[in-house]
RNA sequence: GGCCCCAUCGUCUAGCCUGGUCCAGGACGCUAGGUUUUCAUCCUAGAAACCGGGGUUCGAAUCCCCGUGGGGUCACCA
């Protein structure tokens, strides 16, 4: 890490309408690792102008999953992490809500119109609507710059009207340099008089994010290309207000599988996808909250959402799992958040070689701290390989110590499947979770692995496929295993794993028979599938009881007809 | 459509700035074998790319131009 430099400051600058969506997360990844080599400090400020679709609890939706993944911020809203304090102003610089910042932004606002650089505007949005559609039928851009001809006169009238406060563009081409683009230059001709106040009083985001950069003391703005556009316009407020310009460093964009910028409509899509090719039918498969009208509507839009919930259950009702988008869904959906912010700085961001001269793909947040560097990023947009991320976490999950493992995968277990902390005892536990360890991709995997021990042996539904090759094939030879198998478990009183281990193994080799003939007949029995954690454990884990009753049960259900084949 | 950005294996990328060491390296995925009591792992091998066209140069993935393709953005949203 750097030398400790208290002039750097680097911020991530979210709106709290809706959750931590991963694109984010890679940004506030950046700008936090960008502080740590520059030995500055990072800030978050919530950037909550629209006070309509703005919300606190996602603001602190926000906090949570930033602290979960350890992008720690050394100022803005406090939040207490648990085994750390995370924000806080010891600058003096807050508050980080840019709803309680009005004063300020009044009074630059009051300076740049005294100073002819910004002025009342009093069209409607039914007048700006028409402008816009006269300049698309004229095939021109439609560039605002109705300058009053008496400035003071609008001030006044200003005084009793509904108004908003528009921009004086300059004149001259603004030349934006930006440490990953290079300098971009944008003509006068482009630039129009935006909006820096709204009607409800409220600054633009232009407006409120140019006079807090300053009054923060923002040095380096790290943010997605999306808004490229609009650096040239804070540039030019920064001029007219008397501010620095930050160093600006505009990051390539994370795309989907179809090569867009990925975004919440991914769920929608892969939902509706999967709702077309079945041809799904609400009608005779109801889901809740959701009406057939508004159902109907969404299937033919490509551009509505359904609410999160209403697009949960009808993931259910068809089946499917939806694809990841934001932070919090890939926290449920069991992956470690090491191994994420690994994976999403990769998308973008190159790190130094390794001595051998291949590219380093695994590091950590301190290799990432010290190594990272605006100057290796590069300047395509990058698609988000979910089969990559898997890999990687597979490769983090099977590799945890296991007692680490025990620890992080039940606290997820009592966040997102807390009946395998409410029906498992401590002492199944144990042998379970260190066996289905190597097996899993992800802690949700994990979990799935544990869901034969969560049943009720009556509620077993025995895989027709898996009973006929490992059960019935060969004149019922699975079956006359485990008929013998139940006689020799029976009499077996050490249940511990490692001595059903021998034991199993010993009833192989007695009849000279392989393990799979005697371990797959058993897992039918004991989970209803061919699948399960290794099978010393899996009956372990059920219990001597527990276990016979689900042979016994299995070897009266899964019993050749008579008559039939 | 205007403006802006980008362009190496299917994907993420190294190399490009400072042309030759690149018949282009790594990773994920894929294919084929092998290990394994299931699934998942794991091991070995393999296929797989410099968008097209012009220049500059003894020599271009690397520099320049044009074309094509992709993306972003055009709100009283951020």
């Amino acid at each position: 890490m750097a030398v400790p430099d208290a002039s750097i400051v680097t911020r991530f600058a979210p709106s709290p309408t809706g959750n931590l969506h991963i694109g984010g997360a890679r940004t506030a990844l950046f700008c936090w690792a960008l502080a740590g080599t520059l030995g500055g400090r990072f800030l978050l400020r919530i950037e909550d102008t629209d006070a309509a679709r703005s919300s606190e609890d996602s603001a602190r939706a926000i906090l949570e999953d930033l602290a979960w993944l350890g992008i720690d911020w050394d100022e803005g809203p406090s939040f207490d992490a648990g085994d750390r304090t995370l924000g806080g102003d010891p600058r003096a610089v807050g508050p980080f809500h840019q709803s309680h910042r009005r004063d300020l932004y009044h009074q630059h606002l009051e300076a740049l119109i005294a100073a002819g650089r910004a002025y009342p505007a009093f069209d409607t949005p039914a007048e700006l609507g028409a402008m816009r559609t006269q300049a698309e039928a004229e095939k021109r851009t439609f560039i605002y710059r109705n300058r009053p001809a008496d400035p003071a006169a609008a001030v006044e009238r200003a005084k009793a009207e509904p108004h908003v406060v528009r921009f004086v563009a300059p004149d001259d081409a603004v030349v934006v340099v930006d440490e990953v683009l290079g300098e971009v230059r944008f003509e006068p001709a482009q630039l129009d008089d935006f909006v820096i106040r709204k009607a409800d009083g409220m600054p633009t985001y232009h407006f409120a994010c140019v006079v807090d950069d300053e009054a923060m003391g923002v040095t380096h703005v790290v943010r997605g290309q999306e808004h490229l556009m609009n650096a040239p316009r804070h540039v030019a407020l920064q001029r007219a207000l008397g501010f620095r310009t930050p160093t600006y460093a505009h990051v390539p964009l994370i795309f989907n599988d179809q090569g867009a910028k990925m975004s919440k409509r991914e769920r929608d899509g892969a939902a509706r996808q999967a709702a077309k090719q079945s041809g799904f039918d609400l009608g005779a498969t109801p889901v809740a909250g959701l009406d057939a009208e508004v159902f109907a509507r969404w299937l033919k839009d490509k551009k509505r959402q359904l609410e999160p919930d209403q697009l949960e259950a009808l993931a259910t009702a068809l089946g499917i799992e939806l694809p990841e988008v934001s932070v919090g869904e890939f926290r449920a959906g069991g992956y470690l958040p090491e191994t994420i912010n690994n994976f999403i700085a990769l998308l973008g961001f190159t790190p130094s070689k390794l001595d051998d001269g291949s590219d380093r793909e695994r590091f950590d947040m301190a290799f990432l701290v010290s190594d990272f560097d605006l100057a290796r990023i590069g300047k395509s947009n990058a698609r988000f390989d979910r089969k990559k991320l898997l890999s990687f976490n597979t490769d983090d999950v099977t590799g945890m110590e296991p007692s680490v493992f025990r620890e992080r995968f039940e606290g997820w277990c009592a966040r997102f499947m807390p009946e395998i902390m409410d029906r498992l005892t401590d002492a199944q536990r144990a042998v379970l979770v260190p066996a289905v360890q190597p097996q899993s991709k992800t802690f949700r995997d994990a979990a799935d692995r544990c869901g034969f021990a969560l049943i009720a042996s009556g509620e077993i539904e025995h895989d027709p496929k898996a009973v006929k090759k490992w059960l019935a094939k060969n004149d019922n030879a699975g079956l006359g295993v485990l008929g013998e198998l139940k006689g020799t478990l029976g009499a077996h009183t050490d249940w511990s794993a490692g001595a059903l281990h021998d034991a199993v193994e010993r009833f192989a080799g007695d009849r000279e028979i392989g393990l799979g003939q005697v371990a797959q007949p058993l897992r039918v029995a004991l989970t209803g599938t061919a699948v399960s954690p290794p099978i010393a454990e899996t009956l372990a884990t059920l219990g001597k009881d527990e276990a016979l009753v689900r042979i016994g049960l299995c070897l009266v259900v899964c019993k050749p007809r008579v008559g039939s084949a």
